[in-house]
Order: structure tokens, then sequence, then C-alpha cells
DNA sequence: GGAGCGTTTGAGCGATCGTTCAATGCTGTG
DNA sequence: CACAGCATTGAACGATCGCTCAAACGCTCC
């Protein structure tokens, strides 16, 4: 039987994910690392081969969490759109499951890396077209329950709506306070509302 | 009478705003300056202080920039509203002046940087409150000649309009191409036209 | 033409970057 | 208990970071 590891991947990855998100790629050190994961620069290494594949493996764990976040909101809502909704109003009350507000990790990448990283902004791109046609099809599902017209562009509402979650999170990087996002949420909401069809 | 500085400080602050707005504040070493304004390190301070007031300097000056467009955006506009229609087509035509298209420097720069680095985070914010608050005397300017409702919110409308200008940049730099974005500006032109009062 | 002075230069500073590897310490087996 | 084998360690590497300063330069004025 192989010795366990003294160190619990998953923790160290969370560690990383939350470093990384808090500093950006670049302006995080591997001192900051050692610091967070709790290992010496070697095992860092061992375990995960370079800074640049320990951000990718971060990253996707990243992702993951926030598609499962995603998917449990629109589980618990009573029809698609309104899991949509649901959704925007829970980043604008800046809490989004246990962490702290703060823009999305893919967009703060896809600015901060250098066009000679690009493996890291590619992969990030991938993962926000990936994100995007989860909307895509959730917007899909409520049309087909008549909760959008039926010449609706879900494609097009599935950019509008990412680029919404994203003005929400940047929005936090500012100054700008809880109630303030709030209320910006829920003017979203109010759009995305308006696209029920209906004899109104 | 003194020597002329055989730099030009306004060439050489036109170069540190494209280069700092390309590769964003702290992945742009003091060796890429070097080469971008063609000054030895040792005139560099001379002339500017630090890397930091540096950058703080090119970032007034492309916030200056900006503001002059905006504001030549909408001299040419037949109406307060239609002024801030067509600066957002132009955003989304990818044009932007004669600068290359890419995420707002401030907003870069606000994810960019770390705490530490709190001057110019804190400056960046200032700006984009500045722009925020042009942008409502804008709509205010509206309101007045009746193309907004008089209950409408112009701070309210300010904001999800910076944040739409900010959106596209961002898809910018993402993979989109310049079809998808002018698309999506028309949307949000017609989300804007869609405010105002009318008999329908 | 030469003295004086302000500017430009670029080698080099200490710090820190991402990364490596020989030495070390621990674990499961005989 | 001794040993074999592997994970962990952390000092140290070369590169690069932002930055400095003594020396060289070039202009102006006498």
């Amino acid at each position: 039987m192989k010795r366990a590891a003294p160190y619990d991947r998953d923790t160290a990855l969370d560690a990383a994910v939350a470093l990384f998100w808090e500093k950006g790629y670049r302006a995080t050190s591997l001192k900051d690392l050692e610091a967070a994961l709790q290992m010496k620069p070697g095992s860092i290494y061992a375990a995960f081969t370079s800074k640049e594949a320990l951000f990718l493996t971060a990253l996707e764990r990243y992702v993951d969490q926030a598609r499962r976040e995603f998917r449990q909101v629109i589980d618990e809502a009573d029809s698609p759109l309104e899991g949509l909704c649901a959704y925007l109003r829970r980043i604008g009350k800046g809490e989004n499951g246990g962490s702290e507000c703060r823009a999305c990790l893919l967009i703060k990448t896809i600015l901060d890396v250098a066009p000679s990283e690009g493996a890291i902004a590619d992969r990030s791109r991938q993962h926000l077209d990936q994100l995007k046609a989860e909307f895509a099809a959730e917007f899909e599902r409520a049309k087909a329950l008549g909760e959008l017209a039926p010449d609706a562009d879900c494609g097009q509402l599935a950019l509008r709506y990412q680029l919404n979650i994203q003005a929400l999170r940047i929005e936090a990087h500012r100054g700008s306070n809880q109630a303030e996002r709030s209320t910006l949420a829920e003017s979203m909401v109010r759009d995305l509302r308006e696209l029920r069809p209906g004899p109104d």
C-alpha cells in the first residue's frame, strides 16, 4: 500500500483556487502558494508539475464548482426562467456559495494573462464558452416551456445573461456597496421577466 | 534658456498608455517601457519618478482621451440619447478612436492590481466614477429633453450603460468576432431606445 | 574654444521570480 | 529492528524585477 499523501489534494486545490481568485495568476507567487497550500516548492512541483499546470487544475475545479452552484439554484427553482433570475439575485446578494464576491476568475485571467501564456487564456475562454452554452440550454428549456417567445434567440440571451453576471461581479470589485448591486440585479431580473410572452 | 528635452513627453506618455493598456500594469516591465518609450531607466525615473507614478500619469491621459472621444460622439449626435446610442455602436464596431479594441484599462487595472498597490486601484475607481457621472449627466440631459420618462433613474441608467460598455470591451478580449459584438451593441441600443416614453 | 551645468546613460544593486535536486525523514516490509 | 523506497524538504540557481548613481555627454554662454 502506498503511503498516504501527507497533503490533501482537494484541500490544497481549494486553497489554490482561493488564492488565484484573490490575487490573479500573475500576481500569485510561489511563496504565496507555499503558504496557502502549506507545501514546500518541491512538493508543489512534484504534485502539480508547475505553477501554470497548478493554475489550470485549479481553474478546472473553480469552473466545476461554479457550474454546480448554478445547477443547484436552477434545480431548486420553479421554472427555468425563474431559476435564471434566482441565480442573478444570488450573485447580486454578494454571496456566491461560501466564497467572497469577486470578479469571475475566468475574466480576471483573460484580462491578466499575457499572450505568451496563451494556454491559460485559451482554457479560460473555453470554460467561458461552456458556461455560456449552459446558460443557453437553460434559456432553450425556458422557451420550450413557453416562458420565452418562440422566436427568441437563446444564444444571444445567454450571452447577455453571462455579461450581466460578469458585470455584477466586476461591480463588486469596484467600491459599490451591496445594496447598489442588489438593485442592479433586480433591474436585470426585471429585464429577464419582460421576455415572457403574454397578453399583458 | 533650458535645453529642450530630447524626449517628447506626450509621445512617451502615449507609448506608455498603449503598452500598459496592452499588457496591464503588473505585466509591464521596465524593460518593456525602455523599449516603448525609447528611454533608459535613469531617464524614465528622472521624468516620471517611478513605474507607479508613470502609470498614474498615463492613466490620466487615457481617461482624458476616452472622455474626449465620448464628448465628440455626443456632440455630433442629434440628441443626447442618440449620442449615447452612437457611442455604444462605436464601441461595438471594435474601433475606439484609432486604438485597437481592448478591455477598458480602468477595469483591467482594478482587476489586476493587488491591494498593496492601492493607490493605483483607488485612482482607477475614481476615474470610473467620474466617467459614470458623465454618462449620468448625459441621461439627465436626455430626460430634460423628454427622451426619457420624468421618473427615470439616471444614476441607475448610467451605471448599466457603463457596464454595457465594459461588457462590449471585455467581449472583445474574448474570442468573439466583430459581427457578434455589433449585434450585441445593437441589442443594447434597442434597450436604450425603449426607454423613450411614448404613446405606444 | 573652453568652462559650467543639466541631462542621459547603462552597469549594476538587492529583492524576488519560478524552478530544481541532493539530502532528509518517514513508512511499510522482511 | 534494519532496510528499501518514495515523498518531502529547503537551500540555491539563473533570470528578471524595479530602481539607483557615478560617469559621460552635449548644450549654452562667456
